[in-house]
RNA sequence: AGGCACGUAGCUCAGUGGGAGAGCACCACCUUGACACGGUGGGGGUCCGGGGUUCAAAUCCCCGCGUGCCUACCA
């Protein structure tokens, strides 16, 4: 028997255990019998906290997985963390730096040690956290992107990629972090606007008394310049080609150079090329063999290229040069600007284009085949308009910088010789130096992007470069469930990787989700304050609540937004069932469900009626999952729960349960109830399983691990129901009735009836008793069509049935005319447009046959109805 | 600069060619033996503006206006 209230906080912890025990989400790799579903995590940072894209992502891929464990596949959902390289070195700095240490002070080797011990410690947090939300991840399986057997996948892959020319080293400008000491791939920057100025500044010729002035965002840069760039077409400058200027300050004289890529609508049409600190400039050197002066240090200080600025930040830099600048006269103009600039995507640092020697991967040939595998079906990408987006950047995707300046992440496999140079990419560490022999090597410091690992997620977690028997059962994945933000970032990399290494895309489908916002559409963060943490929503609702809120938003247009009164709001839905869960056990106690077999002939119209609907819904249901309909699939089942079965069919039922058709109502009303359980289950796992298990007669041990309801073509009565459907219009037009013209509910009412045809008079007179319980009737009149009117009745117009309630005595007359009144005016509304549009001769003609029919339809009906309601206001007036 | 969305009831959003919908909020009534975390009934909308296609447009097309987001080597 179930207590009076839900209390989710037990109840939630006792099954999860229990779950885990029985390894119910444990996938078997050698079950032939079943057919695989397979889900990879998108694995959250091993440093994090559990934030609402989680919570959101990880609710989508359970309801899943449950579904289609429950469904009968061999359900494989792989969970994992990422060693998320920058954010993890980050934290561990922090918490060194609070004890007075930098990394550099523990040195390589034990700064990594300190790291592993930090994730000993905390890393399993984030994975609570998973399992306090119930996710059915097969935790035995769980994997670490820097696991042994990863890292070696990692250091395959990149050997391989070496050989084959598809990753090479290199000098080029790429996105600095001064803070981070790292570079970082062109998606790990943010780009912003921020109110800058354009600076003009006038450089005068070497010789003679000319001068260019040269308009800039960022004159610190200057001290690196190496030339001064304008358009060949340029009249104004035509003359000046190949002299020489003198910058300013540092009195160094630079080229006047031609080229065409200078816009000479900008500015002044003449540009300072600073080829160390800007990408245009870089290449532009390339084409004009220009010297190359780098003028800062990785911390963004001025190093010894700076003269009088060395050791000064960046910005300080750019302060003191403009006031020198003024004070001696180069500066003409500073107006305000609104400036692009970059920022690390984890720090959110101002990036400085930095030349360096990076690792990069040559990403078109793989964009290619990533490209061809979506044109040609094998994945799907869900909502299709996410399509467009990813052909958009594959096209133009350039290479990708994968070597960061940490210390934590995978050691890219690569070794120098001190004697000759050679380096040596390979699977194995190296003891000499294949071409000179030499023992002298030193191995190189840069570790890899995380995304690089991550690419490799879903083969790489199975075992890959084994062959085993999970990458032959479970690769490719059904579908990867992730937010749209990472679509460049880990989709498209997983699928580059994945056709590359495993012949074969990763997974058929990418179901793209929105991004969870607060309840004003704004992002979430600390900063803001409207952080939403799922751990306090838990607490307080549940996790069922919670779970089923992110269900019933997640695909509401682009973003989720979530508040906390909207959880509450699927906490009384929680409520809900566990209420009907009492009024049903408490109704079956002692009954036996097997002991009764139903068929069409012994179920009373109201039994009948609820099987067909729910086999409505189980149809709705199932095809709104297969498509990833998650919030179509909570309304739907939303709106059967509460409204269909509890509104309707459990009030239904109480009348019944007086009478000699008891058992079938008894076993419908269990079996009904267990499937709403059952397909609410992968939405709400902890209560259903609570709920389930009380009731008697279920099939298998765990709702867990029971089969997903399908639709039974032996329940389904479809004209049973259709006349229970003309009774429950008869009762809501009672009730209508009562509520407008306040007649009180104690008020027991006694009402006539005309019904369109006899069959429909005898369902209402054999089950006359639903309409006296659920409208609060005395006794019902019936009298034949033809027949004159009752007096003084309001009215009600069904499909089916006059419905006439006598008010003489009962209530005031007038505002039942009132509330006649009302409704002709709305029907002579909606008749006046059929009527101008069937006169139409152009539609008559031209539409639809089947439409112009089911106007004249609706036409009819309104009309009918209309004229019934003018009959019972004439009535009315006595 | 280009791209992708979005603009429907007070709020959050469904609906995507033929009778304007849901949830929440609101109003009225109701302590009926599953549930007041409840029940019953109800009010409320120039479907952003303008033009076009069509017999018919909230729905398709174009142009505005507004709001998000993404991409980009605009000094």
């Amino acid at each position: 028997m179930l207590d009076r209230e839900y209390d989710p906080k037990d109840i939630e912890q006792k099954w999860y255990k229990l779950w885990l025990e029985k390894k119910y989400f444990h996938a078997d790799g050698n079950d032939d019998a079943k057919p695989p579903y397979s889900i990879v995590i998108p694995p959250p940072n091993v440093t994090g906290v559990l934030h609402m894209g989680h919570a959101l992502n990880n609710t989508l891929q359970d309801i899943m997985i449950r579904y289609k464990r429950m469904d009968g596949f061999n359900a494989l959902w792989m969970p994992g963390t990422d060693h998320a390289g920058i954010a993890t070195q980050n934290v561990v700095e922090k918490d060194l730096a609070a004890k007075g240490l930098s990394r550099h002070d523990l040195g390589r080797e034990a700064f990594i040690e300190e790291v592993w011990r930090w994730k000993e410690k905390h890393g399993d947090l984030i994975i609570n956290q998973l399992k306090r939300l119930g996710a059915s991840c097969d935790w035995d399986r769980i994997r670490f992107t820097m696991d042994e057997g990863l890292s070696n996948a990692v250091r395959r892959v990149f050997v391989t990629l070496y050989n084959e020319g598809l990753i090479y080293r290199s000098d080029y400008i790429v996105n600095w972090c001064p803070r981070c000491h790292s570079a970082l791939s062109d998606l790990e920057v943010e780009h912003e606007e921020e109110e800058g100025f354009l600076w003009h500044i006038r450089y005068p010729l070497a010789e003679g008394n000319g001068e260019v002035v040269v308009a800039t965002t960022r004159p610190e840069t200057m001290l690196g310049d190496t030339c001064v760039a304008v358009n060949p077409k340029d009249e104004r400058y035509a003359g000046l080609i190949g002299k020489q200027v003198v910058l300013p300050i540092i009195n160094r004289s630079v080229p006047i150079v031609a080229d065409p890529f200078v816009d000479m609508e900008f500015g002044t049409g003449a540009v300072k090329v600073t080829p160390a600190h800007d990408l245009n400039d870089y290449e532009m050197s390339l084409r004009h063999n220009l010297e190359i002066i780098v003028i800062m240090d990785e911390s963004g200080v001025m190093n010894e290229n700076a003269g009088p600025y060395k050791g000064m930040d960046r910005f300080e830099c750019r302060k003191r040069l403009e006031q020198d600048l003024q004070e001696q006269g180069y500066l003409i103009d500073k107006t305000p600007y609104k400036v692009p600039v970059g920022k690390c995507y984890r720090c959110k640092t101002t990036i400085e284009p930095y030349l360096s020697k990076q690792w990069f991967v040559r990403a078109k040939p793989l964009a290619e085949e990533a490209i061809k595998a979506v044109k040609e079906g094998k994945t799907r990408i869900i909502p299709k308009q996410w399509e467009k987006t990813y052909y958009e950047w594959m096209y133009n995707i350039r290479d990708w910088c994968v070597s960061r300046q940490i210390w934590w992440g995978h050691r890219i496999p690569a070794w120098y010789c001190e004697n000759c140079g050679e380096i040596i990419v390979s699977e194995e560490n190296p003891t000499a130096c294949p071409k000179c022999k030499s023992d002298n090597l030193r191995q190189e410091t840069d570790v890899l992007d995380t995304w690089f690992s991550s690419g490799l997620w879903p083969f790489s977690t199975m075992g890959w470069p084994d062959e085993t028997k999970e990458l032959q059962k479970f690769y490719p994945t059904n579908v990867l469930i992730t937010g749209f933000d990472i679509l460049f970032f880990w989709v498209a990399r997983m699928m580059m990787m994945g056709i590359k290494f495993m012949h074969a895309v990763p997974f058929h489908d990418v179901y793209l989700h929105a991004l969870v916002r607060d309840e004003q559409g704004q992002k979430m963060s600390k900063s803001k304050g409207n952080i939403v943490d799922p751990i306090v929503e838990m607490d307080k609702y549940g996790a069922d609540a919670f779970r089923f809120a992110l269900s019933a938003f997640a695909a509401m247009g682009r973003d989720v937004r979530i508040s906390d009164k909207r959880i509450q709001g699927y906490r009384f839905f929680i409520n809900k069932i566990w209420n009907a869960g009492k009024f049903v056990m408490s109704n079956i106690e002692g009954f036996d469900p097997r002991s009764v077999s139903v068929d069409a002939g012994s179920l009373s119209l109201a039994d009948a009626w609820i099987l067909t609907e729910l086999n409505k819904a189980i149809r709705a249901t199932r095809s709104a999952l297969e498509e990833y309909r998650f919030n179509d699939a909570a309304d739907i089942l939303y709106q059967f729960t509460w409204h269909t079965f509890c509104d309707w069919y459990i009030e239904l039922s109480k009348p019944l349960l007086n009478t000699e058709a008891a058992p079938y109502t008894k076993w419908t009303l269990c079996h009904v109830f267990r499937s709403i359980l059952e397909l609410l289950h992968p939405m709400i796992p902890f209560v259903t399983e609570e709920v389930w298990q009380n009731l008697p007669g279920s099939p298998e041990e765990s709702i867990v691990i029971t089969r997903y309801p399908r639709e039974d073509s032996e329940l389904d009565f479809p004209e049973k129901a259709l006349k229970m459907g003309y009774i429950i219009d008869i009762i809501s037009g009672v009730r209508s009735i009562r509520g407008e013209t306040n007649i009180p509910p104690s008020t027991q009412l006694d009402i006539v009836l005309r019904m369109k045809s006899k069959e429909i008079e005898a369902a209402v007179s054999e089950y006359g008793f639903f309409v006296r319980d659920l409208a609060r009737v005395k006794s019902i009149g019936l009298i034949p069509e033809g027949a004159p009117r009752p007096k003084h009745c309001a009215l009600a117009v069904t499909g089916e049935a006059e419905v006439y309630v006598p008010l003489e005595g009962v209530i005031d007359i007038d505002k039942e005319k009132d509330r006649l009144d009302k409704q002709i005016a709305k029907l002579e509304k909606e008749l006046e447009g059929k009527r101008k549009k069937l006169s139409n001769k152009d539609f008559l003609q031209k539409a639809n046959p089947e439409v112009v029919e089911e106007q004249v339809k609706i036409k009819d009906e309104l009309e009918l109805k209309l004229g019934k309601l003018l009959k019972a206001h004439e009535l009315l007036e006595g």
